[in-house]
DNA sequence: GCTTTATATATAAGATTCTTATATGTAAGG
DNA sequence: CCTTACATATAAGAATCTTATATATAAAGC
């Protein structure tokens, strides 16, 4: 597993490429992410409520509540097309940032 | 550049990549992280200083007062042999969690 | 001589974010 | 019943980051 929680700044994006299949609450994009990264990313859910409540607030997601099958209340959040927007150049970022590691293990063994 | 100051959590491997190609002052680092990967990552030096700080009580580095020609004083740090040990591992994991994120792409993409 | 830029480190204040623990409540399985 | 899974949320404190500021020397330009 990645250290403990998720890496810190990889939690945005991690939401968002879940959201870009659809729409999902909490609970569920936690259970998502780790079962789709084999474990690799686990959630800490105290540190995720906040979180999507930030990135509602900058538009990124917009969430209703919802009642499932079940009774149970939820909050169903799904993709701005802003946020949709944001996806492809935080993806382009965080390459960026790895190429950029790499290079700097390179040079550091050169 | 990658966001503004350098994104969360890498900077520790940053660090240490640098200084396993030898000792080094953090004005230093600095400079030579933000050369060798071309300006995608920007150290904010008020963030340096205490994480550098940080890591040396975490004995991953040792840092040792000197006198430069110039007779300037400064810093340098050098990594410890538990901070070598580290770098693997470290590399190890930033690598899994690029590889989780891909993932996490192609699966929403599915 | 004076000013600016580069070198070099550091701290303070405030904002943000993360962790751990706790609270709440339903439903299903044993 | 009791435990586990579902589902969200907050509080307290720790950790971290940003912006601004302080200090001081050296080199370069004018």
């Amino acid at each position: 597993m990645i250290g403990t929680g998720i890496k810190r700044g990889t939690a945005e994006l991690a939401v968002l490429s879940v959201l870009e299949h659809g729409p999902l609450h909490g609970y569920e994009m936690a259970r998502r992410i780790e079962q789709q990264t084999k474990g690799a990313l686990h959630f800490t859910l105290a540190a995720l409520y906040p979180m999507l409540y930030r990135m509602e607030q900058r538009r990124w997601i917009r969430g209703s509540w919802e009642t499932s099958d079940n009774g149970r209340r939820r909050r169903c959040y799904c993709l701005t097309p802003a946020g949709k927007k944001k996806l492809s150049p935080l993806r382009q970022e965080w390459s960026e940032l790895f190429q950029a590691l790499r290079r700097l293990k390179k040079v550091s063994h050169a």
